[in-house]
RNA sequence: GGGGCCGUAGCUCAGCUUGGUUAGAGCACUCGACUGUCACUCGAGAGGUCGCGGGUUCGAGCCCCGUCGGCCCCGCCA
């Protein structure tokens, strides 16, 4: 890859680009004073610019002791502009850490341009240097953006977007911008809303995802639709979740599941090769129900084994209280095995039992096989053959809980989870993508009983599923799916509704009345019923996509300006107070508790 | 809305268990020495609202209550 001029007026080279090649080349570098080494004499200066560092050498005999003087009082994060010549440096004196560190450049001239206040935080760390605290980095955001790994996280999602854009725009997808202002919408996620100074007591809504605008433009014949969109959803934050974040927004006309996924994971293999590592030719597929099963969560992490185990059998007919109960009211015995897992500490036992209380399940039933024989609470009422059902290897931990499904997979699922982090069972560099498709239309509210769409609204159902509609809708499945890597979700998308006889069908079972519907998408609706072509599509992560390639384990470091968990800018101090009288103008008053 | 952890010099941390004279260290900073370093080295110096407020106590960085901020998690996130 050639990189592009970046000379200027003022810099003829890059100072972190500068190599062998370049020696007896005069260059005139501008950067930042990374750190000075002041040898009573002989000064270097590490220079540092996007590309990387330099070392500058200012060595009084031949530059006049004036010069180096200067050069040694310099600060960091100064910015100079020097002239010099790149030289090769003697064999004894290479660097091979640095990238630079054959060359340096033997400077004539220095100009300070940009002087520096001592750094608050620093951007030159030791080897074995804590970072500052990310409360102080964040509100420093100008001076931590300078160290090399966000420099780099920032670079690599430039990278990402134009690859996006690239891959896309070359496989007939059209970049087209939709509203930022945009209606609030009751479904979903609470709104950011934007007052209307017009139109007093009225609001905008800043977009959840696009979603309803690219199936207007699918109405209107674009066909083939992408944007790299802002999204905007108020609710409490996470590592990996913040209250402004970017989707890779796709839609597609006249495609089926199929066709989206094709799509998708051409796009993935694209990213992922731009991120430096390949990704799989073909990428297996689950369905969810086998995903719940197995892996007792929608997104699996398929990186290791210790697949969820229906051990009931085992356990029937016995009086056993951890588990009679719950196979008289209909549940089931499940969970996992455990290779080398008879070692665990109870000290470690009793740490995993807190996390199925946690998750709301009762506590975890344990059972060993240490030299043939079982042991654990349970060992003495399992026969032979009852025990044979466990199938327990030798040194294998059985980790089971009793009780529904809709309690029990989520719980077994943070002990499968955790389970393989103690036990180290995930190999470093593994990656394992999954689809998992034929996701449930509905989900029923546990209380009320009330239907609530487990995608969206919009998504279809799945065709040998529509007789379900009217009779068991709970048990219908959706066009939907979901790419997953690691247990992560990347993207997911569906095939939506555009008959509008299905779509007001849906909406019926969603308790959503015709004018209720009307009033909320009936711009949808009106859409629909213009002739729409079949059209579906999905949205990616693109934070999320970066923040893997990039191996950052929180958003805010693949971020340039990010909030912090309490949706606050530590760095411009976002959100604040307003004048009264911008207040007045919006028709706004404030209640103060 | 709930739970956990953290807050001491510009930065990273120790001190808190068991309250007691002047709150320490490394880095950074200032001054000085040093002509091949690359986390340069060496010497000296300056630097503190112990997040904030209240309480207990003869006495609080340390104990208690509240509060603010940050991080992680649950709820929430169609």
């Amino acid at each position: 890859m050639s990189e592009p001029a970046l000379a200027t007026t003022h810099r003829s080279h890059l100072c972190g680009a500068l190599r062998a090649e370049h020696v007896g080349t005069t260059v005139r570098l501008g950067g930042w004073v990374h750190r000075a080494r002041d040898l009573g004499g002989l000064v270097f200066v590490d220079l540092r610019d996007r590309a990387g560092l330099v070392q500058v050498s200012f060595d009084p005999s031949r530059t006049g002791s004036e010069l180096a003087a200067r050069a040694a009082s310099l600060g960091a994060e100064t910015v100079v502009l020097v002239e010099g010549v790149v030289t090769e440096r003697p064999a004894a004196m290479r660097n091979p850490d640095m990238a630079t560190g054959d060359v340096e450049v033997r400077a004539t001239t220095l100009r300070v341009v940009g002087p520096a206040d001592t750094p608050a935080i620093p951007v030159a760390r030791g080897k074995s240097e804590q970072l500052a605290a990310e409360d102080l980095r964040l509100r420093h955001r100008f001076l931590d953006l300078r160290r090399e790994e966000l420099q780099h996280n920032v670079i690599l999602r430039h990278r990402l977007m134009q690859r996006t854009r690239r891959y896309l725009s070359d496989a007939g997808f059209l970049e087209i911008e939709t509203p930022i202002l945009t209606k609030p919408t009751p479904e979903g996620a609470r709104d950011y809303l934007v007052p209307s100074r017009v139109h007093a007591g009225e609001f905008y809504a800043l977009p959840q995802s696009p979603q309803i605008y690219k199936q207007l433009l699918m109405v209107s014949g674009f066909d083939r639709y992408f944007q790299i969109a802002r999204c905007f959803r108020d609710e409490d934050l996470r590592a990996d979740r913040q209250p402004e974040f970017t989707q890779i927004d796709v839609e597609a006309s006249f495609v089926g599941q199929e066709d989206v996924m094709r799509v998708a994971e051409g796009l993935t293999r694209a990213l992922w090769e731009e991120g430096g590592s390949a990704a799989p030719a073909e990428i297996p597929r689950m369905s969810y129900a086998d995903a719940m099963e197995r892996y007792g969560i929608d997104r699996p992490d398929l990186r290791y084994g210790m697949e969820i185990e229906d051990v009931s059998d085992a356990f029937r007919g016995l009086d056993f209280p951890f588990t009679s109960a719950a196979l008289e009211a209909g549940g089931r015995v499940r969970g996992i095995r455990v290779p080398g897992g008879a070692a665990l500490s109870r000290k470690q036992l009793d740490e995993l039992d807190a996390i199925v209380k946690s998750a709301g399940g009762r506590g975890l039933l344990r059972i060993k096989r240490v030299n043939g024989a079982l042991e654990g609470p349970a060992a003495k009422v399992l026969d032979e053959s009852r025990a044979a059902k466990l199938r327990l290897a030798d040194g294998e931990l059985g980790l089971y809980l009793a009780g529904e499904d809709r309690l029990a997979n989520p719980a077994l699922d943070r002990v499968r989870q955790d389970v393989a982090q103690r036990m180290r069972l995930i190999p470093d560099d593994a990656r394992a993508f999954v689809w998992v498709t034929d996701f449930p239309m509905f989900e029923r509210d546990a209380a009320s009983g009330a239907l609530g769409a487990v995608h969206h609204p919009f998504t279809a159902p799945h065709p040998d599923d529509v007789p379900l509609l009217a009779t068991e809708p709970w048990k219908a499945r959706a066009l939907a799916y979901d790419l997953v890597l690691n247990g992560t979700e990347l993207g997911g998308g569906s095939i939506r509704i555009s008959d509008p006889a299905l779509q007001a069908r849906v909406f019926a079972l969603l308790g959503v009345d015709d004018e209720t519907a009307r009033a909320r998408f009936g711009f949808l609706l009106e859409g629909l019923r213009a002739g729409a072509p079949p059209h579906g599509g999905i949205a990616f992560g693109f934070d999320r996509i970066v923040m893997l390639l990039a191996g950052a384990t929180s958003l805010r470091d693949v971020i340039a300006f990010p909030k912090t968990t309490a949706a606050r800018a530590l760095f411009e101090g976002a959100p604040s107070p307003v004048p009264a009288a911008d207040l007045t103008e919006l028709h706004i008053n404030v209640e103060r508790e």
